[in-house]
DNA sequence: TTTCTTACA
DNA sequence: TGTAAGAA
């Protein structure tokens, strides 16, 4: 299929499917006129990329699990390099929400105190 | 009409 | 990532 198609069953646009190519994500065929050919199985490697994606992962971090994808695998991510990736995201992630919860409590605490002066 | 590349207020 | 321009 050519561009528009998978980027319309994807759910995303021509644009975004040439970036993910330029960071070595995908590698289409091309057609004689030049035009980007995708077999059927790209679809499920874009949707891979596209929610790791929306999980906050870097294309680089996203490589391993297409990777694993393309070897056959029923998932990208139970791969050894990608289980790697993975934990590394985690532990991102439990900092940026143990940071947060500081940031929430401190508000409470300082909301907490306008409150007690204004109800005298 | 669609895609390609390149470039950008 | 979007959008624009010029070519195929």
């Amino acid at each position: 299929m050519l561009i528009g198609e998978l980027a319309e069953r994807a759910g995303t646009s021509p644009r975004t499917l040439r970036y993910y190519e330029e960071h070595g994500l995908i590698h289409p065929s091309r057609d004689a006129n030049g035009y980007r050919q995708y077999d059927d199985g790209e679809l499920r490697v874009v949707h891979e990329i596209r929610t790791l994606l929306a999980d906050g992962f870097g294309v680089d971090d996203i490589k391993p699990f297409v990777a694993c994808l393309r070897a056959g695998n029923s998932a990208g991510h139970v791969c050894p390099d990608s289980a790697m990736v993975l934990r590394r995201r985690l532990a991102e992630v439990d900092g940026y929400l143990a940071r947060l919860t500081e940031v929430q409590q401190r508000l409470r605490d300082q909301l907490k105190e306008i409150k007690c002066q204004m109800t005298p």
